[in-house]
DNA sequence: CTTATAAATGAACAGGTGTTCATATGTTTC
DNA sequence: GAAACATATGAACACCTGTTCATTTATAAG
């Protein structure tokens, strides 16, 4: 079996090498991946524009989205473990909000990209 | 079959329509999940890393991910589709640079809300 | 033209993901 | 306590995605 890799000839190892050593710790890699991921999806991203002008219930998110109601929460389940909504429950109602703006400032980069 | 989504008692129906409203029109949400979903891969996201250094060839990034050279090749031609990065041939090899800035900004962004 | 190397491509396979359905939990009202 | 409503949860299912393997294309050198 082959390495699958380049050989010594090939590879500028110079610059391999300093790019491997200024690049970011591959934790760090993987769970900016992981962020990402989680914004990945139509769902999560409309849940989620939605939220950016205040907190909704459920169920105003279920009908702005026009998507059943297990939907949406097993999304928000999600988003909430990833620390980018928050939820408070009034009464029946759990109302969800950005837990920060950053969703909102990487919205904004992403646009600009998609905009170019 | 129920309509599953919530009775007119529950919806706060002037905040949902308002938000309806407001929110990006829905083709640009998914753009933006693609985008997001683009970016949502470890193997692609270190890609993007190495790459924000200057341009590399296959060969080099393979040897810097330490992965097969397929499995990057794939992953360069999503991103090539993607139009985050372009590509540039010189002999045998094939160059890949980011094709704007926009990656590093958004990487930037991420990298705030996970340092949090 | 033949050989060697870099890169791309297609098929196949395993693992992950989002929705739906059925059901459970929590809260209010009667 | 029982009924009604909002939300959460678990299982199942179909779909998508990333890697690997085998092969092909492209370029350079002998």
């Amino acid at each position: 079996m082959t390495q699958d890799v380049c050989q010594d000839s090939c590879a500028h190892k110079e610059t391999v090498a300093q790019v491997v050593s200024r690049m970011p710790a591959i934790d760090k890699l993987y769970d900016l991946a992981e962020l990402f991921k989680m914004l990945g999806d139509s769902t999560r991203v409309r849940i989620l524009s939605a939220l950016s002008f205040g907190e909704l219930c459920v169920c105003d998110l279920s009908e702005a989205l026009s998507m059943g109601q297990t939907a949406v929460s097993h999304q928000l389940r999600l988003l909430r473990g990833a620390r980018l909504v928050r939820s408070r429950r009034e009464g029946k109602n759990v109302y969800y909000a950005l837990d920060d703006d950053h969703v909102t400032q990487i919205f904004t980069k992403g646009f600009e990209h998609i905009d170019e």
